[in-house]
Formats: C-alpha cells, structure tokens, sequence
DNA sequence: ACCTGAACACCGTTCAAGT
DNA sequence: ACCTGAACACCGTTCAAGT
C-alpha cells in the first residue's frame, strides 16, 4: 500500500465542491460549469456531487454566497470611517465591483437567482446602515436600494454597449446605417475624434460605472 | 379531397414562428419554449423551423426584435411633443416598460442577449436624439445611456426585492435574524406600519422604477 | 423548396447497488 | 455514510430521406 496515500482523495465537502465550482467558471466561463465536470474537477463521479449539494440551483446559491464572503472580506479590509456616508457607500460598492471583475461570470448568475441569500440580505443591511448613519428615513432608504439596483452590488447590466460586436467594424458598421441611426453615428464620431485611441471598445467601463454611481448618490443625498 | 381545405395549415414563415415563441412564452415562461413544444404550436415538426430561424439564439433576437417593434409602436401612438427633453424621455421609457410588464420574460432575455438588434439601436438613437434637442452633449448623451442601463428600455433587475419569497413569512423571517440584519428589520417595520395592507408585496414596483428615474433625470439635467 | 423521422451528443437527475 | 454505474427524460441540432 505505498501509493495509498497518493491514491484516494481528500474526501469532497461542500465547501470543496463549490470551491471547485468556481475555478471551473473563472477558467472557462458559466456555461462550462456542469454536474459532470464538476465531478471530474474532483476527482469523483457527477452524482457523487449531490451528497454535498441539493441540486444544481443549490449549487448555484453556494457560489453567490462564496462570492459574497469575498465582497464583505474585502470590503473589511477597506473600510472607511462613515461619518460621509457618501464616501462610505461608494468605497464600498466599488470594493464589491472589484470582485465582480474577477469573476465576470458573477452579475449574470447574481441576476438569475431568485431567491436572496442570507449573506445578501445581510450587505444591504450594511447598506442602509451606512444611509441611517447618515441620516436617511427608512423610506429614503428603502428608495435608495430599488434605485440602485445590482449597481448595489457592483455592477450593471449594459444593453447599450456601441463596443459590442467590437472590433474596428463596429464604428464602420454604424455609419453604414448613420440614416437610420444619426444620432449615435454623431456621438461615436465625435467622442472617436476626440480620443483616436478609442476605436475599440471606446467606453470607459469603470468611469461610465462611477458615473452613474455618483449621479445617484449626489441625487439622493439632494434628498436627503 | 373535401377535406383538402382544412388538413394543411398555413405554410410555416419566420414571422409565424415568431409570433408563436412569443405566445409561448407569455402563457407559460421562457423556459417552456423549446423547439420541440414550439413545433408543435405551428403544427410541425420541431426540425422544421429551422428553415426559418438558423438556430434557438437567432429564434430568440427574432423574439427581442418582435417586442422592440411593439414599444415603438406604442411609443409612436403616445408621443408627445419633445419641447420639454425630460418629460419626452419619461414617457418614452414608461412607454417601454409597459410593453415589458405585459411580457415579464422579456428583461431577462434582453439580458443574455449579447449583440444588439438594430431594432434595439434605433430605440438608443432615438433617445440620444431627445437628449441632444434637450441640449445635451454627445458626451452627456452617451454618459446617460450608460447610467440608464436597462431602465431606459424599461426594466431593472430587482437584485434587492424584500417581497421576494413572500408571503406573510417574508417579514417574519426577517424579524427572525433581527440581530443580524438590524437596520432592514427596522425598514421593514416603519414600513409596514405606514401602511399596513403592504405586508405582502409592500414594494410598489411602479412607484420605485419612477423614482429611481426622476432620479437619474434630475440628475442628468442638473449636468446639463 | 419545404418538411420529416431517426439519430447524436449533450444536459440534470433518479435509483438500485456497491463499500 | 459516502460513492458509483446505468438509466431516464429531457435539450438543441445534424443528416439523409422523403414530397
């Protein structure tokens, strides 16, 4: 028995079994995450997995929250003394963005979720915390959460992306249709002369983000 | 051949199957659309569509491309004259979102779609158009579009939806963890105390997508 | 040109059987 | 208690064959 030791595997858990979930989805995106490799991942069979998962939407539900942790670690880490509570609302989604940009696959899976988990429940907790702290009514409060949306949580979901089916075509494609759409040709040439860099993939996600981040909070503070 | 008349249907066209994956999916969900059950609505076989769609993706931007026309139809019928830029974006995007709510599948699939229908590029020029009458910048114009996201076509993904889960039990689940979530408990509360009948479902949709866009334009015009 | 039936390569999941 | 292999009921899609 001298390679009994190198032979059988650690034996799986659910933490090792979401663990493996998300290595999966980092490397080769959402789709890619099925029962079946995920097994192989592990080293054991597909139906092995649901001793430590009750199904493949539990599965999923344990993703969220492992990504969760990860946004309240950081966010620990980076905290910010809340006497602004503006400051302290936007250090903190931007920290929650920061892991959402890690793992690309996340917004996506966070939209299709239908029933929130507790690690979510309890981030906007802290949200509306920090807007009691700085003076909010419960129903501002309530308010500011809808309004915010999955901006909450560090991102948002880009129906207008001109960068979209990028490539150098995208800018060409456009003035092919400037009768039918004269107003976006305008914009993309104008906003392309004044950043020739900008061809591809011109919009600045982060700073679009930041933006619209900051639209609200200087709104709602306004109403305050 | 008596019968000749009433044994062959209609000869199957894209706009047909089209318009049937729609029913489909109003009467029973997304997900109840398959090629299979959307064979069978036309009277064929579920190989045969596909002399009309190239494959499920293109069935479904056929789908997104179908209720895109019925927003500008009925943006058409509501217009209003757009001397007053906010007032004319307002009723625009409010137009877009009761088309939305009469198909409640269709955000989500906006969602995964990943290349932009040119139906859908013409909505976004349209708006760009009514900012710039307004006197906006291309560079405000296009900052807007990105800050809107979805809720220009309508929708927002609901990430934070108290409701959720509902029922009676929702609130008292909440009530359960009260120490770990104190200031939702709190929210929930006052809330429930204002108006009592809003146990259940005391998010008044309606009422939070037009805040969070009276928002965003108010904020918008002030950057004017 | 349009439609069909059988088949293929995938899914998530059930179940009886192993240790 | 944990893991396995075969099987089931679905998918979207290919392909050769019909009219």
């Amino acid at each position: 028995m001298a390679q009994a030791s190198s032979e059988p595997r650690a034996p799986l858990s659910r933490e090792l079994v979401l663990r493996a979930a998300v290595a999966i989805a980092d490397a080769d995106g959402i789709e890619a995450l099925t029962m079946r490799r995920l097994g192989e991942a592990v080293g054991a069979e597909a139906m092995s997995l649901y001793h430590h998962v009750a199904n493949k939407g539990d599965l999923l539900d344990g993703i969220v929250d492992l990504v969760m942790a990860e946004i309240d670690e950081l966010a620990e880490r980076t905290a910010v003394p809340d006497d602004d509570w503006q400051q302290a609302m936007r250090r903190r989604i931007l920290s929650a963005r920061e892991v959402m940009l890690k793992h690309p696959w996340a917004p996506r899976l966070f939209e299709t979720r239908t029933t929130m988990s507790l690690a979510m429940i309890r981030y906007h907790d802290q949200l509306v915390g920090l807007m009691r702290a700085g003076g909010f009514s419960y129903d501002l409060a309530h308010h500011a959460l809808h309004a915010l949306g999955s901006r909450a949580l560090g991102f948002s979901q880009e129906l207008f992306d001109p960068a979209a089916g990028a490539g150098p075509g995208s800018e060409r494609m456009l003035r092919d249709m400037a009768d039918q759409v004269p107003h976006l040709v305008g914009m993309v040439t104008e906003i392309a002369h004044d950043d020739p860099d900008s061809t591809i993939g011109w919009c600045d996600d982060q700073a679009e983000f930041e933006f619209a981040l900051d639209l609200l909070l200087d709104g709602l503070d306004r109403r305050r």
